[in-house]
DNA sequence: TTGTACGCGTTATCAC
DNA sequence: GTGATAACGCGTACAA
């Protein structure tokens, strides 16, 4: 009967303290690394510990704090690599801590969205949550968050919210690297792919575009401007209808990487050979921007950078601020550019 | 001062019993569904229950119920896309339940990767845990569940453990639906790009693979395997030596997309036109085999019903054996495959 | 520096 | 059918 430590039998804190031959509070201060403690007594506290491999139950913390040790991450999003991304981000953030991360999707378009989350955030009482983009930008969220007194990060490509409850990438500033890339590889005829209006990073990503194309004095007419939604059907019509103007664009700006795959569809098809006839860049580098052919130019968001700092901003609140709140994505440049061959016109 | 309901303030079972004027029992026996209760007393604490919008503590349940419900995800898995269908499929099967999913990825190759378990498992004494490949083959994972007394099942392509604690996708014969269906367009040569020796998914996948071939009395002598390790970049250089051997295969089956993409980036390297002079089977149903061009045919697991599965065998382990342990794969027929064309010799 | 008594919100026991 | 009362494991006043 040796050897066993079933559910049932895990020690306790009273039994730690017994053996110890001190009181469960002399346990708890150990446990807690109170200052105020003789040297002596903590050490022969932590040999028991050690030798019964006890590990304070973190219901019954969460009860006596009022307060658990969860955090939720909230989201809606297509793109999974993301989201796998954060998560591990997130969970770096917290290895050494107690705290765990909860994952719950949600459904943007579901008229009971609100409720949903309501009932999740109530039933489980998380010490807060993270958002992420699309469903971040949502502010009946955050205040949904606030109303309940669950803490909150949310992720996005705006300024969104206060510095303490947000982790913002500038895709506006990304977008423009991308076309100063362009431009000085000689481009000077480009068309925008843009995502759909109801999202603030296609918002901002399109704002970023035409700023730096009106910096460059470069011309970007409605003609070259094409709209899909984040997906690689409507990136594919979507450059159907912009390979059709004349003179053609020599590169296409795409606001997600399905849509700059799905624009790479539509110049195969008609045997505009991408990178030589057409340049091209995505959004996002997701798995599929290195393996498609050609590998493609993308902007890379540090998302584990963003989702140590949203972690760190919200189980420390009183330090949010000094946690960084703005990143910048940067330029992978891959195969899908090259320098436009001249017959553009 | 209305209408606030802030963390501190949450109604607690006290509240709903003291105005229902009923004891705390009696409620709790509503919440729990007792049977035994006059319908007039269960009314009355419902309506009060509604009007303060209680939702009893889960900390203080998990602690009295000496058991909580939250259901933890190991995996380490590269495949993004397949952990999050995987995680979306639990989340159905829980929507209605009290149990909420918590996640934790683990590093296969750590030498620490077992304490690093057993140190998470002990902390949050989950109910259980879902195993994803391939870490689900790791026997001593199960092992260590079983002595902390954590339930668990695990996910695998092969009979890694007894139906109560497994969920089966029948990769052997997966694949050899797919050589079939590679036969039948008229296919005689067909090459193989095995995985990792180490992974039982590949191993399984192997198997299928030359069973079939056997089965249709065709050659898979040596030449005709290559290894790659699952990678992009291994699935290129598997697929530069296969194309090199005389006569030349007509098809290749890949044993996992990313190396079917890989073989796709060889073969265009080489100018051979894929399908027209060489078809193309991955398997997993990845989104870079609908996104790449042509797009590819795969073998797509029935991830969603084998997550849903899974969760319940978990979650009501006595009737986990009338959960369906065995799932078939089934062919996603794209554009990479077509007959040969004839000059394959 | 350490211990006692009690509270956290729930379920379980066993009377009535 | 229903209600006192005692767990569950830990944290915190407050006393010693």
């Amino acid at each position: 009967m040796a050897g066993e430590r079933k559910r049932d039998q895990q020690p306790t804190i009273n039994d730690v303290a017994r053996i110890a031959g001190v009181s469960k509070k002399t346990v708890s201060r150990v446990i807690n690394r109170s200052p105020l403690l003789n040297k002596d007594t903590r050490e022969r506290v932590e040999s028991v510990i050690a030798r019964l491999a006890y590990v304070p139950n973190p219901q019954a913390r969460a009860l006596a704090l009022r307060r658990n040790f969860l955090i939720g991450l909230l989201h809606d999003n297509p793109n999974a690599q993301m989201v796998l991304s954060f998560q591990e981000g997130v969970l770096e953030a917290i290895r050494e801590t107690e705290f765990a991360l909860i994952v719950r999707p949600v459904d943007r378009h579901s008229p009971s969205m609100l409720d949903d989350v309501r009932t999740f955030l109530e039933r489980q009482r998380l010490f807060g949550v993270l958002i992420l983009p699309p469903i971040s930008e949502n502010d009946e969220l955050a205040e949904l968050c606030r109303e309940l007194g669950c803490g909150y990060v949310r992720m996005g490509s705006a300024k969104l919210d206060d510095d303490a409850h947000l982790v913002e990438s500038n895709d506006r500033q990304a977008v423009g690297n991308a076309i100063d890339y362009l431009v000085e590889q000689g481009h000077r005829r480009i068309a925008l792919i843009a995502g759909p209006d109801g999202f603030r990073s296609a918002q901002e990503r399109r704002k970023g575009f035409h700023e730096a194309m009106a910096r460059h004095q470069l011309d970007c007419g409605p003609e070259l401007v094409a709209q899909g939604n984040y997906t690689f059907e409507t990136g594919l019509a979507a450059a159907e209808r912009l390979l059709e103007v004349s003179p053609r664009p020599t590169a296409i700006f795409a606001s997600n990487d399905e849509m700059a795959a799905g624009a790479l569809h539509a110049a195969r098809q008609r045997e505009i050979d991408v990178p030589r006839d057409l340049s091209l860049v995505g959004f996002d580098d997701t798995a599929i921007a290195a393996h498609i052919w050609p590998p493609m130019t993308t902007v890379r968001w540090p998302i584990l950078s963003m989702a140590r700092s949203a972690a760190l901003k919200l189980i420390y609140p009183a330090e949010a601020e000094k946690q960084p709140s703005k990143f910048l994505s940067d330029l992978v440049r891959r195969a899908s550019v090259t320098s436009p061959s001249g017959k553009s016109g």
